[in-house]
DNA sequence: CCGCCCGTAGCTGCATACAGCTTGCACCGA
DNA sequence: TCGGTGCAAGCTGTATGCAGCTACGGGCGG
């Protein structure tokens, strides 16, 4: 069972599940218990919790555990508009060149979002933003602007995928509708253009969030199980 | 004298020595050197490395040692113009209204940069540039943002450090000019003014840096005892 | 004299033992 | 019965021992 893993890999799954609720926020992240799981000793946990914790996605408290962050409405309000800057940045600063290979990939991506729109699936929804999350970030030519690119993306995967599940046939057509127009930015190798379209898509997701949220108390009206949930990972 | 202090302590004094150039690029920096020096093991300092890594400024090599990097061409070619956004955004999203006191601490470092024009000290204008920065950061409401403010920062602190002492006239001379457009910007409430100051600035450090390379081959043209010494922090 | 090879010193990365802190529960007294 | 106190379990943070890797230098062979 305790196959051997490296920090990176380590990295990525707990992430993963971090953004996928799969640990929902407040959930009480053990490193004993995942250095078992990953056949490691809790020293390389550490820096993966280290790294998450630089990321906001998780908190240690000494003597108590490292807990899942909760998903503070400050931090997205204050998130969302860079990240959306960051987006028009993407034609901006030396964008990589469009090739058929990056039209190609988009192009299956948009035959399986129109998948979605019959039956939904949030699965699958993720695989499909994740995917093209990164292939729009693959044309960004700028190192610093790309990190940018992927941590905005991480730090606020949970709440979009929270909110995705709540009304899933607008966002899979609203989905459809952003990859059309992926699609064609990148035809006409005019990144701009695509980082116009992420922006706006962001903009909508952002409009979501802040809907969600009593704007006075800064509290969220209604709380889905899925991120109020306080387990433990053991049982 | 191994006196006891925390994580965080030994990460600002190690960012220092860097950014100051006391480490200068590729210097050879030891866990248990560190640890010694700080009175503490080597768990604590491999965090700060990490947190150093995950900056760009050190990296660590198995079996070898944790080096300072290099001051690499292409990094700063990518993070002069994102740096120059930011700037630019600092009027814009949710900024602090300027108040008295943050009039008053630019007034006294207007005096200070003055007296840098009579008699040019490196330390004092690193500290004058230091304390300027964070003035101008506390009024970046926008959390994220002012992370990026400091986070590029001091990921470009060491090249325009090295350059400043390059032609110490010209620099007292730009700095005092910034402090006062600062300054207006300042009196006027105006903190977009006060962000593009902050643009033009960093716009000609980053004209300075790129004179400094080789367009082909990204060398460094001329590489001052600072920027080349390959010393071990021993002897 | 030059080049290759191997041994060794010393570093990082990992595992593990220990210290300190926090929390919850049980017990005791009023 | 209720409140307060103390203890104990379990976690993070720290120290330290160990394994693996790298670089360097001396010695040997050509």
């Amino acid at each position: 069972m305790p196959e051997r893993s490296s920090v990176q890999q380590v990295y990525s799954v707990v992430l993963d599940r971090i953004c996928l609720l799969k640990y929902p926020p407040h959930t009480l992240l053990r490193e004993g218990e995942l250095a078992r799981e990953f056949g490691m000793s809790r020293t390389p946990i550490r820096e993966v919790f280290l790294r998450l914790a630089l990321m906001g996605l998780v908190a240690s408290r000494n003597g108590v555990g490292t807990f899942v962050t909760g998903m503070d409405y400050l931090g997205y309000r204050d998130i969302y508009p860079l990240r959306m800057k960051v987006a028009e940045l993407i034609g901006d600063l030396s964008p990589r060149s469009v090739t058929s290979r990056d039209i190609d990939r988009v192009v299956r991506l948009e035959e399986r979002a129109r998948g979605l729109q019959a039956a939904f699936d949030a699965r699958e929804y993720w695989d499909l933003n994740h995917a093209l999350h990164f292939t729009i970030g693959s044309l960004i030519g700028n190192s610093a602007l790309r990190d940018l690119w992927d941590r905005y993306y991480y730090q606020t995967a949970r709440i979009w995928y929270a909110i995705a599940e709540r009304d899933a046939a607008d966002t899979a057509e609203s989905f459809v509708a952003e990859i059309e127009g992926t699609l064609r930015g990148l035809r006409a190798d005019d990144l701009k253009a695509v980082g116009y379209v992420q922006r706006n898509g962001i903009a909508v997701t952002m409009r979501k969030v802040m809907e969600e949220v009593n704007p006075d108390t800064g509290e969220w009206l209604r709380e889905p199980p899925r991120l109020t949930a306080l387990r433990r990972t053991t049982g």
